[in-house]
RNA sequence: UGGGGAGUCGCCAAGUGGUAAGGCAGCGGCCUUUGGAGCCGCCACUCGGAGGUUCGAAUCCUCCCUCCCCAGCCA
């Protein structure tokens, strides 16, 4: 090896993967991304589909993108069509293998009266409630149903009538004949099968009943010749069931392995799909793709790219330990990908005016400035220049502190691309608020530079009032006030208030005019902001994805 | 007090018996036509704890402690 970087070590899975090579078990690596249709895609679900469809193109293997739709009640169309749109945006393609849990409802059915007749199954008539109080506790065995015992004619005789439509929902079960007394409560007898009278979003009514999540995944994970199948960790201790499953229906063309990793968690924020929902469904947020979600819609509506999104989940790494990721985490991953991409432009959020006294009142020149400093091939653009100018308030200060370096009285800065102006005065309105700042500007200055080589502390970004395009601007915030919002009992109490700040007319260079939606942008010395969905022509809106970071804002707080 | 997992820097995470990678955050400094970016430096004598094995232990053994998951006809 002639390199002297150090590799980026295997993660645990990786490991398992490579030794199954090694020992022949597996020739190829074949993993599914298998979510179930009844809410939207977050940063967690991200985390999975780049670890699934990653290995795959890691090891020149496949992913399958297969959708667990075994509860109608829970399950829609739009959420599956959501779903795609969302995993493709990211980057990964299932090409043609897109399957559904219900494609397998046939199969998963005979194999079910397969387990009839192998005296592994038996249809139980208990009442849900009974079924629970038989089920015992964590320290007590439960207790077997009478109904165990039924023979297996009876059985097939009860599942197909089941299956038939003949008894009412909850009427019976079809439960697997593990062991009642199995310290692992998920062994005891688990239910494979409940009538649930619910139109299902692809099969229709062709079907009252359905199957568990733990009968149905196994087997659709084998039916695929799934080699790794890749789950959470709260599934580890179904891992006995899933074997169960396979090791006891041989007609199955594979065996696959699952293995357990840590789910993604992120402080500030929420990542229960019954959470996110109550959020949409009490309106606290507008819609799955509200920007202060952590949907994956919503990050992308926020201005993330899909490689932030990426670079991030390769970051976080894989393993089994419980975590909560820093959101600076993440943002910190935005603005890498941004930074190197995003062209700069001119915005003013909260303008002030600035009256250039020596420069003429008739005249606008154009200024040539770098559409990204990180790269030359982007180019500039022209920006207007002219006497009256806004900029921000937050750059102007009348007395301003020892470490502020920017426009006061007496003071000169630098003007983006423009000239340097030196601050001599101020207009004020009867209740003494500042309306106008008064400057001349230095003509031998053009485009930033000065012949003598004196050099402001500060820069300044501006916008010429009389080309400035006006446009909304969405400034958002954390959506909760605390690093672990559930853990103080009411999540919507934590809920920030200020989550969304509207800036309803911002100033925008000119350049910016017919951007369409999703264009990103990096609003000088403010942070990246991208076209939202809502915008028209005449009504640009732009989201903030992110601040820049902020060193002034530190020293400022310090005092 | 059953079963299954996990404990390495504030947050992640390498490490697989040979003397604690890296990233984020933080803190200094340099540089800068974004107080951005970039660059440089600092940031675990110690790996949940206690014993033990060994020339040598985060890695092996024993005991203990803490945290997470499981009692849906959800996934």
């Amino acid at each position: 090896m002639s390199t002297t970087e150090t590799p980026r070590s295997l993660n645990f899975i990786e490991e398992i993967i490579e030794d199954d090579f090694k020992t022949g078990k597996h020739t190829e690596v074949v993993t599914r991304f298998p979510p179930e249709p009844n809410g939207y895609l977050h940063i967690g679900h991200a985390k999975s589909i780049c670890l699934n469809f990653g290995l795959a193109l890691e090891y020149g293997g496949r992913c399958h993108l297969r959708f667990d739709d075994t509860n109608p009640a829970k399950e829609e169309q739009e959420y599956a069509d959501a779903i795609k749109r969302d995993v493709h945006w990211l980057g990964f393609d299932w090409q043609e293998h897109l399957y559904h849990a219900s494609d397998y409802f046939q199969q998963l059915y005979d194999f079910a009266e397969h387990l009839i007749r192998s005296d592994k199954a038996y249809v139980d008539s208990l009442t849900a409630e009974e079924i629970r109080e038989h089920r015992g506790t964590l320290t007590e065995p439960g207790r077997e149903s009478r109904f165990r015992t039924r023979s297996v004619e009876e059985n097939l005789d009860l599942f197909r009538r089941m299956r038939a439509g003949e008894f009412e929902d909850g009427a019976h079960v079809l439960r697997a004949k593990i062991d009642m007394a199995s310290p692992n409560i998920n062994m005891r007898d688990p239910v494979l099968y409940r009538i649930k009278r619910e139109t299902h979003h692809r099969t229709g009514d062709d079907w009252c009943i359905y199957p568990m999540y733990d009968y149905a995944h196994p087997i659709s994970d084998a039916l695929e010749s799934i080699s790794h199948s890749l789950c959470t960790l709260e599934f580890e201790a179904h891992r006995p069931l899933y074997d169960w499953c396979i090791d006891n229906l041989p007609m199955l063309p594979s065996k696959p392995r699952q293995i357990e990793f840590a789910r993604l968690n992120l402080n500030y924020t929420v990542m229960s799909k019954r959470k996110l929902l109550r959020l949409v469904q009490e309106k606290h947020v507008n819609g799955w793709d509200d920007p202060r979600m952590p949907t994956i819609s919503a990050y992308r509506r926020r201005g993330y790219t899909p490689e932030a999104i990426r670079a991030f989940a390769e970051e976080v790494g894989v393993a089994k330990r419980e975590n909560v990721i820093d959101v600076a985490l993440l943002e910190h991953s935005v603005r890498n990908h941004l930074n190197k991409t995003a062209n700069r432009v001119m915005a003013v959020l909260r303008p002030l005016k600035v009256v250039i006294e020596n420069y003429p009142a008739i005249e606008t020149e154009w200024f040539d400035s770098p559409n990204n400093p990180e790269d030359a091939s982007a180019g500039t653009r022209r920006v207007p220049f002219s006497r009256e100018l806004w900029i921000e308030q937050d750059d102007f200060m009348e007395e301003p502190s020892k470490k502020y370096f920017r426009l006061a009285p007496g003071r000169e800065v630098r003007l983006r691309s423009a000239y340097f102006v030196t601050c001599t005065g101020v207009v004020k309105n009867d209740a003494g608020e500042i309306t106008e700042v008064l400057c001349t500007y230095d003509p031998a200055t053009r485009g930033g530079d000065a012949p003598d080589g004196r050099k402001p502390k500060a820069t300044l970004h501006w916008v010429s009032a009389g080309d400035a395009i006006d446009c909304e601007v969405r400034l958002y915030d954390r959506l909760f006030r605390s690093e672990f919002p559930e853990d103080a009992g009411d999540f919507l109490a934590d809920i920030n208030k200020d989550s969304l700040e509207v800036i309803p007319h911002a100033k925008l260079e000119p350049s910016v005019k017919g951007a369409t939606p999703e264009t990103r942008y990096q609003f000088e010395r403010l942070g990246y902001f991208v076209v939202d969905s809502e915008t028209t022509g005449e009504h640009p809106v732009f989201n903030r994805t992110v601040t820049l970071k902020d060193t002034w804002s530190k020293v400022a707080t310090k005092g």
